[in-house]
DNA sequence: CTGTTAGCGCTTTCAC
DNA sequence: GTGAAAGCGCTAACAG
């Protein structure tokens, strides 16, 4: 007999129950077709043996075998996913994967000693069998095609212009735009400055058109002045904010950058000699559920970035198991909250952490 | 010409090149034996069809393919690895690999829905081409011998009995209690009580052997009684500590549970009418550096875990690069610090959660 | 109910 | 320098 510590194969275990090694092949992948007796011999030297089946093998022969690929289109000072976001998704990936014994594979390379990234490139080598890409896409994305087009299971938390067919999870940044400034405008805002961040990236594009559209329909000239990317450093914020506030009449700040940094748009204001809240109103997102960025802010705009997530992971699950076919098509709706409930400002979990 | 979207293989990229597939597969593994120019047509093919040889075939066939797996060989709720230490975890692993272009492969199986957990499945299904093994072994854990004689790189955050050519990095805990109960035996103590995580694992045995040792060596007798298993659960220890001070002539209280947790043996000792650094000196286990879980304990033992383990992931990089031999020993020494410094106690950053 | 055969994409002899 | 052929462990198609 062989040695027990050596590799055993479908042919070895095949000859210690005298039978051929699909018959092997069949109670392995719990096909019908197999007399109780003998498949009860079988399961017993697998057990005996501790056999387990090559993964790679099987890779090779069917099709849909492999680990959850988890991958970041964006390098990570453009996105940078905050540790508790982080512990977030993994706690999700756990809750939802853990019972149905999957691997979950993370790529350490894409933006690391890597001329052109390649976050797919564990979908390529046919490593995984469904992918999850977290984060922002950025406008010139092709990857994300090839990944459609490749027909395994994706969710991507994020869009991409032109391209609705995409399987995704996210939050529709357009319309949370579009509601804000219209939020403003209503309150007698002409002159509304918009915060926003991933210049070059798709939510970027997607807040810009918001925002211009509310103003267009409410018939004000957009100035390319009072647009602003910032990055998530807390100095660079505070220093957009200064010069915003300080060359011109702006009378509120429309904060869409998702950095959640009330403390840098005070730091910004006071540079200039002005007072959030008194000398110009501030209209935050926030990705917590009733979490204020800043007190004096006159609304918060909740971007449930993560409640859309979960339900995007979910359906990934079903259509890995066939239950759905793919895409997914996941868009929540932003929430707007007029008033800070509670004495004590919620501190947000953030998403994206400042980077100093 | 093959459709660019199909996956191509080496015998697509041969004909296209007119050669052979061995020549397609000697410039992928950067081997010797082909023209310049040959070379560079080939590269020039597959980077112009986006090629990508496919991991299983290669895991086939070759040998060390494949993921670096991590694996926990214990439940959740016996080593409660907390967010802090998973980070961290999280980042080393990303300094280390990603450079090298790794995959990182978490196993979300072992201990949901699995009546009898194989923590290194994916090491058998072949899937992983090196592992990492966090935490405390079980007593009787059979797996980690298997792992062993796979030949496969491997480290563990721990040790067995009986099992010293194991690869490691982990802390001396024996050497850990021995010096920590010697330490109170010169300050005078006769009747040290200890308060023990893992019972059932190998870390909890052996801090017993080097608290048993030390009262041998001081001639004192071992009372059973004074050993005490905690779990991590505050309530459980503040319970532990309460019934330990009120029924016995204990003077000093050997804190290497390693849970953190300096409010519950207060909480603990408060239950019983005493309080420590006065009615009973307190010497606590920490994994920080300088870190202080009670400020009135007379002494605080550093356990330098993540050092150790960082030192392990460092030279398991060389090991599977086969820059060096495994295994891997690497085992730091407990250090102890008298006093703590500075006025204000430095939260430690925890390794493991308290469960309530 | 069970077995035979071929082939997935790659690497490894060994030959030229 | 290069190629032909075999085979890694598994499964799908087709026989019986």
């Amino acid at each position: 007999m062989k040695q027990n510590n050596m590799n055993w194969t479908i042919y070895d275990i095949a000859r210690e129950a005298r039978v051929s090694a699909k018959t092997v092949s069949r109670v392995l992948n719990d096909k019908p077709g197999v007399k109780e007796t003998t498949r009860a011999k079988i399961l017993d030297i697998m057990r005996k043996v501790q056999y387990h089946p090559h993964m790679g093998a099987r890779a090779l022969r069917g099709k849909r075998q492999g680990c959850i690929g988890i991958t970041v289109p964006a390098p990570l000072n453009v996105a940078p996913l905050s540790q508790s976001f982080f512990i977030w998704l993994f706690g999700e990936l756990f809750r939802l994967f853990s019972p149905r014994g999957e691997y979950l594979c993370f790529d350490m390379n894409p933006f690391a000693a890597q001329p052109k990234p390649d976050y797919a490139r564990g979908l390529w080598q046919q490593l995984y069998k469904a992918c999850i890409v977290v984060g922002p896409l950025a406008l010139e994305d092709k990857t994300i095609f090839r990944i459609h087009e490749s027909g395994v299971p994706y969710v991507v938390f994020g869009r991409l212009d032109g391209f609705p067919e995409c399987s995704y999870a996210t939050v529709d940044y357009e319309e949370g735009c579009y509601e804000s400034t219209k939020f403003l405008i209503k309150r007698g805002h002409k002159r509304i400055a918009m915060l926003k961040a991933f210049s070059g990236y798709e939510p970027g594009l997607e807040r810009r058109r918001g925002y211009l559209r509310a103003l267009e329909e409410a018939g004000l000239t957009p100035d390319e002045n009072l647009i602003r990317s910032v990055t998530f450093g807390s100095r660079n914020i505070a220093n957009v904010v200064h010069r915003l506030l300080a060359q011109s009449d702006v009378t509120a700040l429309l904060d869409c950058s998702g950095v959640e940094d009330g403390a840098s748009i005070r730091e910004g204001a006071r540079r200039a000699g002005k007072v959030p809240g008194k000398d110009f109103e501030v209209l935050s997102w926030t990705y917590a559920d009733n979490g204020a960025v800043l007190a004096e802010a006159c609304a918060h705009m909740w971007l449930p970035v993560r409640e859309a997530a979960s339900e995007g992971l979910e359906l990934l699950g079903e259509w890995i198991d066939e239950k759905r076919a793919g895409p997914i098509h996941v868009l929540y709706r932003p929430v707007l909250n007029e008033k800070v409930t509670g004495g004590e400002i919620p501190k947000p979990k953030r998403l994206f952490d400042v980077l100093d």
